[in-house]
RNA sequence: GCCGAAGUGGCGGAAUUGGCAGACGCGCCGGAUUCAAAAUCCGGUUCCCCUUGGGGAGUGUGGGUUCGAGUCCCACCUUCGGUACCA
């Protein structure tokens, strides 16, 4: 390794910045002190992290992954906001180095998705290239920063390289089944085996039952090919089905239900409609319970973790099966998470969509308005699920004319239609409580139905529908009786009694469904699958991925009714030959003609399971080998494994954060993770805001439309109309955002690191205010000053040590190694600045204390503290050099001064030794002149001593 | 509506376990230095009252627990997130 290092080459600073002292830290400087730093680093490869196996690997160091939520890499660049993320995590995986752990930091890009496709419908720009120059831009612009990044595990989710096994991984679900007895993943194939050994059957609807073959379940041997086909797709955990989707014509595409908000996509806001098509999904369902328990294995933000459980929505409760009166023979399955009510349930409600209607709509039952209907589910399926929900006070309905028998009162009730009532959720059906439900309180005032109370609540309740638990009253008959039961004992008692009586049984259910994972769009990794003349689909064999992305001539939307996927314009791609897609040939003749899946994948799909790739992103040959996954995300004494800290966006605790944990859970049954959970510990940064201007009607103005007129006045410049500085959240249509390169421009990349960090606490939502960058900046000309002579720019240190700033540094190398640890930043800067203070007025630094200096300031400001480390003589990285250590006695002090209240009211300070014990601090604050003086003759009745923190006297 | 988080000087914020409220920074005021300015250094800066030592009030509002509350409890107000008929 070569010693030359570049402070050797002293910095020839421009003589326009500094007349007088031309070598103070400002702008100039520090950019010269950063670029070159930085080259140096890429250069001497210092970041680079060596996995186990290779020669300079440590294996005794403890490792410490920590990663921040990769970006995905948009024309404009980047932005402030997304610094807020990128270097916490570089203090932190800085300090972690320092302190002895094998520290993995890597970087990557989201690059699949919507924006560089809409580029290239304009322009005819291949996305791809599109992509690739954003990620320059991006990189280089994180670079200017200092992140310690390994660069060298860099990459891109549209690296075919990468997608490869994003396919691959999907391959994985598909050839997989979820074994409910075991509570895991297995392969397709040991289902196959228990199918043929007879353990498990197949009843009337080709759906597989874990049970031997008799009582109308039919053997595995005895099904044709095709309808073995059809059970295996009942079980796949990727699966093609047709169902209602979330269509969004703006963009082209399907949504998944994650993905829309208030009937509207959560990109750009269009408008959603329901419709039915076939599509690829993940049976995440299968997964619900785990991805429930699991959370409490978790290290992260209570709300997050309350917003997952909530989407998942577990409830328990029971399926109740209603007889329908003549002419139907079958009965009316409903889901109830308050089985205790039956006694009060007086009449049912389905879904528009429910099947029942259908049959009705198909062969009408004598005397009931088939006509009123017809109109109310035609209505109902045309209203969006935005106005549905905007009165969603006001029920609508129409009754059926078909009535359901009561299975303990044996009462015949009636059977309406509302679209209050969600056919996704439960049996799409209800039995309607309108005494104990508020919603079917409010159906049942809007059409005059009966309301039964049938449970008094415990403490006087005066509303007029009680939805809580109390006692159960008015609920007999001769064959179940609950009168006087607590509703807990009452639910338990129902659900035996159902389950006795064959006509219902206890369940759980939950709010997730299964994931929609295809999109229209050309963008996105190919599905690996082919399909066959009959429809038959096949997955590709692992030695014919990646399935590239074919090129298209444009990438306009096909105009169409049907969503149309981009892919079928690439007809030559699309239609192949199964040998040539890969498909096995035991499975399809190599020669048979096949259509390629012309869907793709979501933009979720890379950010699944990119975190494990990190750990071994060149493998050729598995997507992360086993000894790399095992030591880097493997289960440790203190945690259930995974990425050591994430840092991420609170805007993805539901999307990305359950996806990615539903792919790993599966990678765990399938024996290739090691870690139960894919991120141990995770943190959201706050946003960033800064000032915007509004009118007086709240609306808001862009930054350049505005002038001020004077001391915190400003008026819209087109109208002259006064307008308020208020803080908004960065957004381009506001053109507030603010763009790295320009503070790193006015005041060097450290500057701007310390002030991000130093703005406050780093979840929090905070104002980014440019008049307060110069406070930062003056301490790192402070620290500079210390150490440089900013005439001559040579170093100048102290001979002799001084106590005060001795002890100083102690307390601070503690203060801020503690304060990393809790992601303090703000407070580790302040007692940096402190420090710098302290030293500055006593005298300066010895170069032992700059180099301790040098090394706890590194973190934070990477590139002024290598230029001063390298200065005191050190020829490595600071960044590789030992945390420093704090003497903990020096840090006491001897004499501590200590308040003394009477009454709880401080009235004097006393300097008493550190270590006194009870009485004695009784005692001195008694003897206190000030104190006597105040007490006078009275009494003391007691007198309160917290040894170091406070002496209280309560005179009697 | 429901769930959650947060309200502290002119501003960003600090106070880690109930123990000196306002660390640190910005801004502002004063001083040193300078022909002058910038920069730098030193001092001051929650509010009110006497101003000599001091006294009183004070962490969104109102109540409570405690020797002692920014911190704990109850009610309310405001702001910001999340969520949307899930039976």
């Amino acid at each position: 390794m070569s010693s030359s290092t570049p402070s050797e080459q002293q910095d020839q600073p421009k003589a326009a910045s500094a007349s007088k002292a031309p070598f103070r830290y400002g702008a100039t400087l520090a950019e010269s002190i950063e670029l070159r730093w930085q080259e140096w680093w890429r250069e001497q490869d210092v970041f680079r992290t060596p996995n186990p196996g290779d020669e300079d690997f440590d294996e005794d160091k403890p490792r410490y992954f920590c990663m921040g939520m990769f970006p995905y890499p948009s024309g404009a660049g980047l932005h402030i906001g997304h610094l807020t993320n990128y270097i916490p995590n570089d203090i932190i995986a800085r300090y972690y180095r320092m302190k002895g752990r094998n520290v993995l930091h890597p970087m990557g890009w989201d690059a699949f998705g919507l924006p560089a496709e809409q580029y290239a419908i304009q322009t005819g720009v291949h996305p791809e290239e599109t992509t690739r120059k954003a990620i320059d831009t991006f990189r280089k612009q994180l670079q200017r920063f200092g992140l310690s990044c390994d660069w060298s595990r860099e990459f891109a989710t549209i690296d075919p390289d990468y997608y490869r096994w994003t396919q691959w991984i999907w391959l994985q679900a598909y050839r997989s089944w979820y074994d409910h007895a075991e509570d895991r993943a297995r392969p397709v194939q040991e289902l196959v085996e228990l199918l043929e050994r007879g353990d498990y059957s197949v009843n009337a609807d080709l759906e597989i039952i874990e049970a031997p073959a008799g009582d109308g379940l039919n053997s595995w041997n005895d099904l044709d090919h095709d309808q073995q086909r059809t059970a295996i797709e009942h079980r796949r955990l990727a699966y093609l089905s047709e169902q209602t989707v979330n269509w969004c014509p703006k963009l082209g595409t399907v949504l998944a239900n994650e993905e829309v908000i208030d009937g509207r996509s959560e990109r750009g806001g269009h408008p959603v409609h329901r419709r039915p098509l076939r599509q690829w999904m993940y049976r995440i369902t299968s997964y619900a319970d785990r991805l429930l328990k699991d959370l409490d294995l978790l290290d992260w933000p209570e709300s997050t973790k309350r917003q997952q459980a909530e989407w998942i929505g577990r409830s328990e409760g029971a399926e109740i099966h209603f007889r329908l009166e003549d002419p139907f023979d079958e009965s009316l399955a409903v889901y109830t998470t308050r089985p205790d009510t039956i006694f009060g349930a007086t009449f049912m409600v389905i879904a528009p969509e429910h099947p029942l209607v259908d049959q009705l709509v198909a062969s009408p039952p004598e005397g009931i308005d088939i006509e009123g209907i017809q109109a109310y589910v035609t209505a109902s399926k045309d209203r969006s699920d935005l106005d549905r929900r905007s009165d969603s006070g006001t029920k609508t309905g129409v009754f059926t004319g078909v009535h359901v028998l009561h299975p303990l009162t044996g009462r015949k009730l009636q059977v309406w239609i509302s679209d209050y009532v969600l056919m996704e959720y439960g049996h799409g059906a209800i039995m309607s409580v309108p005494g104990h439900d508020e919603r079917d309180h409010a159906f049942a005032l809007q059409f005059d139905l009966p309301i039964v109370e049938v449970v008094r609540p415990m403490a006087g309740s005066d509303a007029e529908c009680h939805a809580g638990d109390g006692i159960n009253i008015n609920s007999a008959c001769e064959l179940l009786e609950l009168d006087g039961l607590h509703t807990a004992e009452a639910k338990a008692r129902v659900i035996a009694w159902l389950e006795e009586h064959g006509v219902g049984r206890g369940k759980v259910n939950f709010k997730l469904r299964d994931w929609l994972f295809s999109r229209q769009r050309y963008w996105g990794e190919p599905f690996p699958v082919v399909f066959d003349q009959q429809g038959h689909h096949y997955g590709i064999g692992n030695e014919s991925l990646p399935v590239e992305l074919p090129p298209l001539a444009d990438y306009e939307p096909v105009e169409s009714n049907e969503p149309s996927p981009l892919l079928s314009k690439a007809v030559d791609w699309v239609e192949t030959t199964a040998g040539d897609a890969g498909v096995a040939p035991n499975e399809l003749d190599p020669d048979a003609p096949v259509r390629r899946e012309v869907n793709t994948m979501p933009g979720w799909a890379g950010s699944c399971w990119y975190y494990l790739r990190y750990c071994d992103p060149r493998n050729e040959e598995r997507f992360v080998s086993a000894q790399a996954e095992s030591y880097w995300l493997g289960p440790r004494e203190d945690g259930p494994g995974g990425v050591d800290l994430y840092i991420g966006g609170a805007e993805h605790a539901v999307l990305h954060l359950l996806y990615s944990r539903f792919w790993h859970k599966l990678m765990f049954d399938l024996g290739l993770v090691t870690s139960a959970e894919p991120f141990s510990k995770l943190f959201h940064q706050g946003i960033l805001t800064s000032f915007a201007y509004q009118r007086p009607d709240t609306t808001l103005v862009p930054v350049d439309e505005v002038e001020e007129v004077g001391e915190d006045q400003w008026v819209e410049s087109a109208t002259g109309t006064p307008v308020q500085r208020v803080t908004a959240k960065m957004s381009k249509s506001l053109k507030n955002v603010v763009n790295p390169d320009d503070v790193v421009a006015e005041y060097g990349a450290d500057t701007c690191r310390l002030y991000e960090m130093y703005l406050g606490p780093l979840e929090a939502s905070k104002p980014w205010n440019p008049r307060d960058i110069i406070g930062v900046h003056r301490f790192l000309q402070r620290t500079w000053r210390l150490a440089v002579d900013e005439d001559t720019g040579s170093l100048q240190l102290a001979d002799e040590m001084d106590e005060t700033v001795e002890q100083a540094l102690h307390r601070t190398i503690l203060k801020v190694g503690e304060d990393i640890e809790r992601l303090a930043f703000n407070t580790a800067i302040a007692s940096l600045i402190e420090f710098t203070n302290t030293a500055t007025s006593h005298g300066g630094l010895t170069r032992e204390q700059l180099d301790r200096l040098a090394r706890i300031l590194s973190p934070f400001a990477p590139h002024i503290a290598e230029e001063l480390w390298h200065r005191l003589g050190n020829e490595t990285t600071v960044g590789h050099a030992p945390w420093p250590n704090h003497d903990a006695d020096l840090i006491r002090d001897e004499l501590i001064e200590m308040p003394v209240q009477i009454k709880g009211r401080i009235r004097s300070k006393v300097m008493v030794s550190a270590d006194a014990d009870e009485e004695t601090l009784r005692e001195a604050a008694l003897a206190d002149e000030r104190i006597s003086e105040l007490l006078g003759d009275s009494e003391i009745r007691k007198v309160i001593v917290v040894p170091g923190r406070i002496i209280n006297i309560i005179p009697g």
